[in-house]
DNA sequence: GAAATGATCGCGGGGATCTTTC
DNA sequence: ACGAAAGATCCCCGCGATCATT
């Protein structure tokens, strides 16, 4: 559970939609939310996404309509680290070159592990990743990364076919 | 202020449909159950898009995501030309500088009014449009354009002061 | 010598700023 | 001649190929 603040008026419109004695504060919003909330009240509560987002991001009109491979690059890590949080911390926190230090949660990580790493924000993630390489080098970070995580050859296949679609 | 109580994954959800960093919980829900409000009352027409379209684009994810006022200018007048096709169409034969011309369907046209104009192409639309020229330019050409299709002044300036958000 | 990794720097696009026109 | 409007040059910055280093 989580605590949220929200201003008078509002709370009292949401009690309002109140429609059983008791009524809990995440059933009314869910309810009053319903038509966006629907694919994530099936999905397992410790899980807000599987493979398949990843491999709908990849092939979706957003993703392709993005032509710099640093966007690209950044929202596949960012969906990676959405379908399973721990994996991903887990083979990021093994994942470095010689001398770079490739994903970390501190900036200054990434930027005293070499020259002019550039490193981003992960948006939705509490990592950053270093961007101040050539494209070979973004794909082995993705790749890496996927095995780490112990995804399947095929997925990591088309994944990094996708990542390179011009 | 008042604190609720909702569960992690609805706490996800509604953290994921933040538009501003720093945006509180209440703006968020507002804007969320204004919209679906908002839909359910507004359903009168069969129209493909109307106005709200318009509005719709400039506050939303993938609008704001969007850095480069370029893009932001094109996904603006592409919206309009779907609103209403003949509107714009007379509008953007109106519409021109001292020697530029600024829309035109044809390539040519718009490189031979000038020097770089950068014509590009209005997605889902038969027309282009000239991009060099600095943010208060292509701000004028929204702004005459929205005019001369009657759009009211109050959506403009929604539209106006989304457009420049940084 | 070849392969892997690092990081410099060339290139292109965006749009502020300078130039020109009205 | 002066200010405002419009045009378009050109500086800045990000991307990532290419060159340097390990």
């Amino acid at each position: 559970m989580k605590t949220i603040e929200i201003d008078d008026e509002l709370y009292q419109y949401i009690a309002g939609q109140t429609q059983h004695i008791g009524e809990s504060a995440s059933s009314i919003l869910r309810r009053l939310l319903a038509i966006e909330t629907k694919e994530l009240v099936i999905k397992p509560s410790n899980q807000l996404a599987d493979i398949s987002t990843l491999v709908k991001l990849v092939y979706s009109d957003n993703f392709l309509a993005e032509k710099k491979l640093v966007n690209r690059f950044i929202s596949i890590l960012s969906t990676l680290y959405l379908c399973n949080k721990s994996l991903f911390s887990v083979a990021a926190a093994s994942l470095h070159g010689s001398k770079r230090r490739y994903l970390a949660k501190n900036e200054e990580t990434l930027l005293r592990s070499g020259n002019n790493t550039k490193p981003k924000l992960i948006p939705d993630t509490p990592y950053m990743v270093i961007t101040n390489s050539n494209t070979a080098r973004k794909i082995y970070i993705i790749e890496s990364l996927m095995q780490n995580m112990a995804i399947s050859t095929h997925i990591i296949e088309q994944v990094t076919k996708q990542f390179v679609t011009k």
